[in-house]
DNA sequence: ATGCTAATGTTATATTATAACCTAACGTTC
DNA sequence: GAACGTTAGGTTATAATATAACATTAGCAT
């Protein structure tokens, strides 16, 4: 009741929450995965998973690249272009298609598809993995003979907060 | 029953479908939604609608250039940009996040999100507009108190066809 | 005809992503 | 622990996608 770890129950993080919290939590599950499966979270690929769960906005790989770039001699875009494509293989983050930026799973290891809302007013990303909608979509393929592999879905619009205030990004 | 517009009543058209149909289909509802909302369907963005209902796979941008190319000296990307904005806006055509690539819109005019089942054997591209789909995204979204504004839903897979020959794109 | 507005032309550049090849780190085997 | 193979990362270059900014033209209304 504490409020440690905002993202389990609610879909949106309290905009005070313990993010040191939520970051500790995903580097946890990481590394627990990484193990689990053999595969090695090396110094590079635990620092852009950190600097992805900065926040619960997605960050593009050219400003992971820039903030790496700080304290990473010599980083460029294969850089970080590999450690996504690490995380991502190992279900550790998401990629946002609609944005063209990456944000860090919240449920790793469990096998689900990524589904968002996002927020146009403040940026971050909400991962529901509502299975009537999964359910729904499965139906529906299932009627047309179509093989489902991946689904992406990603719905934009205002969190609770941002609707409450009226805030647009264009406003910020 | 002739198969006259064979994407009408089927997601994926059949492999054989008379798809000039398709195209004059097309453009005929193109030029209605631009008439009754006084939006100038000039010769470049007729024919850039034209190119990217040349199939029902989506086409990218750079593509729709090349093509555009070899008939308008001066074609530049801003050019296809353009005319695809102006597409978008008045609901002629979708963009697929996925891909970042367009493809032509089966009922422009009538008010709905692009729900696309995207073929990895053929490229295909069906659009569904399923109501079970958008309604579980909305019940989710309302439980949340999220406001939605925009949905992308873009499922990979295999349709039919290539599903019964076993094809993927690495074969062809 | 004139002037307004929308459309397009044109040049340059921003943003996102990958290819190709090289070097360093790590783990295994003997 | 030396030799070797494999994986990770460094480095350079370039591909692919998208937009900014400003000039010119075309279409329409008076």
């Amino acid at each position: 009741m504490s409020g440690k770890h905002p993202q389990a129950g609610e879909a949106f993080p309290r905009a005070g929450h313990d993010h040191r919290g939520c970051i500790a939590d995903a580097l946890r599950m990481a590394e627990q995965v990484c193990a689990e499966r053999g595969a090695r979270l090396t110094r590079l690929r635990r620092r852009v998973f950190e600097l992805i769960w900065s926040s619960h906005t997605p960050v593009g790989a050219y400003e992971l690249l820039r903030r790496l770039g700080r304290e990473h001699a010599g980083a460029a875009p294969p850089t970080v272009y590999r450690a996504l494509d690490f995380l991502r293989e190992h279900g550790l983050i998401h990629r946002i298609e609609s944005l063209n930026a990456f944000v860090g799973c919240c449920t790793p290891g469990r096998a689900h598809v990524g589904q968002f809302l996002i927020c146009r007013g403040c940026g971050a990303a909400a991962e529901i993995d509502d299975p009537r909608v999964n359910a729904a979509i499965e139906r529906r393929a299932g009627e047309i003979g179509f093989a489902v592999h991946h689904k992406t879905i990603e719905v934009e619009g205002l969190c609770p907060p941002c609707l409450a205030h009226g805030k647009e990004k264009a406003d910020v």
